[in-house]
DNA sequence: ATTAATACATCGTATAACGATGTATTAATT
DNA sequence: AATTAATACATCGTTATACGATGTATTAAT
């Protein structure tokens, strides 16, 4: 298990890395707010709370970087869908090339 | 040049980033504060001013990654030389192993 | 009938970069 | 000789953002 300080940079790694996986998680398909916390579980190993990944979503449509529309279901609550704008493909495109440029220079 | 959420995201990112910078730049030789900022950038090409390094030096000693001693100059204000300690290497090794699996999940 | 899961959201707290500011010494410029 | 720049340390207020807690609502499972 992590110690204290380890487990503070993870959180504080986060703040760099979730809205390039949120970004990149809705190129190629248009996903609602609860699915995503799976979804970065599942393609990227980290744990996202509601309290993370809602604000996060609603601070990245401010930005124009994503679109949304709410879907009906046959039951239950409806969902909000999201999808990368063309502005936030250009934005995904200078981050990762930022990630790219700046990773090959840990050792 | 860039915009104001890319301006953002450089600095969030830097939360995460800087601490396993600061460590690497101190495993094979002792460095002093002022000499890091030219050499964060020197290295990894990222703007770090007095404000960020000063408390993030003071941080890392707190947590006993870092050891400090003060080296009198010639001429000129002393300097407080950092080198890494033991628990710094393995918080360092953790760091980059995280680093390394979590980035190779970005396409 | 209760608990868990799904699905949205907000709010207070804590962390950390950054610009501004301050002190002190030495070198360079005007 | 006087001012500015560079070196070298440090602190403080502001700002951004993850996180836990909490809230509402619906449906499924126990």
């Amino acid at each position: 298990m992590k110690n204290e300080f380890l487990k503070n940079w993870d959180t504080q790694m986060k703040k760099g890395l979730l809205p390039l996986f949120v970004l990149q998680s809705l190129i190629n398909k248009e996903r609602y707010g609860y699915e995503l916390i799976q979804e970065l579980k599942f393609s990227f190993g980290i744990d996202v709370t509601e309290g993370t990944i809602y604000p996060l979503l609603i601070r990245l449509m401010k930005e124009n970087l994503l679109i949304h529309k709410w879907v009906e279901q046959p039951s239950g609550i409806p969902r909000k869908y999201y999808s990368i704008s063309d502005e936030g493909k250009k934005a995904y495109k200078e981050m990762k090339n930022t990630i790219d440029t700046t990773i090959l220079k840990i050792k």
